[in-house]
DNA sequence: GTGAAAGCGCTAACAA
DNA sequence: TTGTTAGCGCTTTCAC
């Protein structure tokens, strides 16, 4: 009777009131520290892939801020937990110690008893940390195989600091087919397109230009098609070009890029899940997740006549 | 004394407590339904940009799920206000009532007391809810002055429903410029690369073709640089282009198009002042801000011989 | 500078 | 079904 009451005029419970008293505030802390530089936009994805199974699940997304403190976020219970976004893949490589900041602050909030989850490349050491592993290798592998099997041997890598594991894959697999790749094919820079384009300038200008170049992601991509083309030299036709990341804007390049698909919408939900998990059992520590990476092709790489060399 | 002690501890005050007592959740609702097609990312430039000024604040940013509950966020007090996107810009044109769905929950907001603050493309009638307004005639009509000064005369237009504020204001200084806009040459459709693509087709094999397409956006307008190569036409050189929105791959394209800017940062940044200004003098009625939107001229406008015809 | 007490608006447990 | 009570962890006020 009460209750009907209540309804017709229109209550509304307080939510904070609520949340004290439960010790639940059906939130996490979502944290992704800088966006990354206006193409790396799949970001986005992932945040609307977490967000689609915390919705069904009754919690909110509170967006981390780069300049925020999300140690503090969660240990001071404005959130039941936190997704953390690692801002690199140097761990495969780097082999121990620095993972990085993210990895850092994940223990901390751990450590603080509070689940926690990370979206990278590699899985955090620390069990009270939950990870969600996006597969590179696998990708860049992938990108390998398909080269080699097109014709090509003459392989130029444009690398971006701070992102070695799928140079790593990438070399590893091509020596692997007997193809190995030459240190003078890769060019290590940023991650702007004017990167790219200058990268892909030096390389056509070696006397003996790779016949393919795999950018290490899709804005360096882009910008190795345009320097291919203040070379006077045509995608597909003079050179080939392979990208990473298949962000919105490769399908949509003239010709459509040839890239590495990233699902980053699987990887916000993933993570989701996962948190979701770790605050229903506690007691369990979580099982890391891999998501895979794999080769769509489109219209920037040509089969080559195996006579030529 | 005690609060050294504390410190040293590590001691953090419980958010929620906090909260309770304070009566402000240093929060905000940042709603923008469903992100729109993949290309239209600059949502996320909006998020990043009331994020800043918010940060700053000491806010965190709620992000409002598209199947959630923004009112019922609001008034159980998990925020302190809420910013929403509205989805569409018909309203300028369909002149009364139904201003969307996002106006009316505003609308609702704003009657329970909380502050709120839409981004769209009018002001929204209630004085009691901010508007931050993105005044797309602006842009509109400098492509209009533009192309006509470029000597262009049979011009096209690829619309998409529910967008009709462009068209609009295009057509007017259009008409005003003594080169009206030729019904013929207007294509409505939907907002996917394929609808620019088979738009340019259509236009193409006009007996008369246009000179010049305009687009509503830049997905359209990358649809239709495909549909000019499917018929065998080059951009600018055969037609001219322009887009809308400034996406971040318009000025990867290839030539570089040509289009309308938004600054869709400050639009997010401006809400956001608005809105803590609300939350910090609740009596005073805020007054609507207004965001111009411009061209950018890139590389895929000619101009036009004044003696062809 | 420190201590004590009230109360923010709810939920949970128990009593009627 | 309904009423009562005791907190959740803090801030604020007032007293010491």
């Amino acid at each position: 009777m009460v209750l009907a009451r209540m309804e017709e005029l229109g209550y509304t419970p307080n939510a904070t009131a609520q949340r004290l008293v439960t010790g639940r505030t059906q939130t996490v802390l979502f944290e992704c520290g800088e966006i990354p530089s206006v193409t790396d936009l799949y970001m986005l994805e992932a945040i609307r892939g977490a967000q689609r199974t915390l919705t069904v699940q009754q919690f909110g997304l509170l967006l981390g801020s780069p300049n925020g403190d999300s140690v503090g976020t969660v240990v001071s219970g404005a959130v039941d937990g936190a997704i953390l976004v690692a801002d690199d893949d140097t761990s495969y490589v780097s082999g121990d110690g620095d993972h990085g900041i993210t990895q850092a602050i994940a223990v901390q909030i751990a450590e603080r008893g509070k689940p926690c989850v990370v979206i990278g490349h590699t899985v955090v050491p620390d069990p009270r940390v939950g990870s969600v592993v996006l597969d590179l290798e696998q990708g860049a592998r992938e990108v390998a195989r398909y080269l080699v099997q097109m014709g090509h041997r003459r392989i130029g890598f444009l690398a971006a600091r701070r992102a070695e594991t799928v140079q790593c894959a990438f070399r590893d697999e091509l020596a692997r087919l007997g193809a190995p790749l030459d240190p003078e094919y890769v060019i290590v820079s940023g991650n702007t397109v004017e990167h790219g384009e200058q990268g892909m300038q030096a390389l056509l200008r070696l006397p003996k230009p790779p016949t393919v170049v795999f950018a290490r992601n899709d804005t360096l991509a882009s910008g190795a098609r345009r320097g291919a083309r203040a070379c006077g030299m045509r995608v597909p036709e003079d050179v080939s070009l392979v990208g990473h990341d298949d962000v919105p804007f490769a399908g949509l390049m003239d010709p459509p890029l040839t890239t590495v698909q990233v699902n980053a919408s699987r990887l916000g939900q993933a993570a989701a899940e996962m948190l979701i998990e770790m605050l229903d059992q506690p007691e369990i520590a979580p099982l890391a997740r891999v998501v895979p990476t794999s080769l769509v092709v489109r219209e920037t790489v040509v089969g080559l006549n195996p006579i030529q060399e």
